[in-house]
DNA sequence: GATGAAAGAGATTGTTC
DNA sequence: GAACAATCTCTTTCATC
């Protein structure tokens, strides 16, 4: 899969707003819409694109707070059930298994302090296999963003 | 801000797909589109959403390590200019402040893991102020989610 | 809040170069 | 790959309920 510039211009357009139209894009370029509807669909069909999200913004859903909790198991054979559990729970919006000291890593997303403590006390800690977490609360996020194309 | 369910329905809908056009959306919920594409304009002024972003598959750009670094600083007080020299790095794609040992906790993308030892012993290790790392590599993904609506 | 209508803008496809 | 043109669909606004 190459990507020129035109290719990239078109990328950095619609992942700063999903839903900018083809042909404002193609007047930016300067070439036709059909081309750029054209090398689009090309780059959708390419894994390069895996979607258009609308991004939701949790604080104003009053999920104010954002964790990571690294998660110890008893044994890893009890990871799969694990995270089955874990999908569960849908304050948890990330999940890994890492090298280090965890086995299993997450991202949780909770309203206040007691919602937190209440989902790693019951939620998280009822899970079978779960012998103890390492919670970091996250008190400022500076950079969220995508890989540069 | 009161959320029902068609404004439910049209948050999930554009959360899957942000490229969903309004009138499909009007088609399945029953209303009609003129209605539809008010309520979009209010949850946009609300501060609810937070726009529309292709996804892009950082792996179909050959970026296939994910990694999570713990970064010590010797004292809190270089924090902002820390950040400042991380939104340099492309590769890093999240920064939190944090509770618990660390002092900056951030989310790197790498091509391999020689990118990785380049990254945290070049560009990281030569920040002023981080005095060590502490690095989780991950080595699957199981849950990669928004909140719940 | 929702509707229908209308005008303008955009998407999509086939043909041609 | 891109352009052009035709057609269809979508967006956006506005008067009305």
């Amino acid at each position: 899969m190459k990507i020129d510039g035109i290719d990239k211009i078109i990328i950095r357009r619609l992942v700063k707003d999903a839903r900018t139209p083809v042909l404002s894009i193609a007047r930016e370029v300067g070439i036709s819409g059909a081309a750029i509807h054209q090398r689009l669909r090309k780059l959708e069909k390419s894994k390069l694109i895996d979607g258009y999200k609308m991004v939701i913004n949790p604080k104003a859903l009053g999920y104010t707070t954002t964790a990571y909790v690294g998660v110890f198991l008893d044994s890893s054979s009890q990871y799969s059930s694990a995270i089955k559990r874990l999908k569960e729970i849908p304050e948890v919006i990330e999940s890994h298994y890492t090298t280090g000291n965890y086995a299993i890593f997450i991202k949780i997303l909770c309203k206040n302090n007691e919602d937190l403590m209440y989902l790693l006390n019951k939620d998280i800690q009822n899970i079978k296999g779960v012998s103890r977490t390492e919670t970091f609360i996250s008190l400022d996020q500076q950079i969220d963003r995508q890989i540069t194309i």
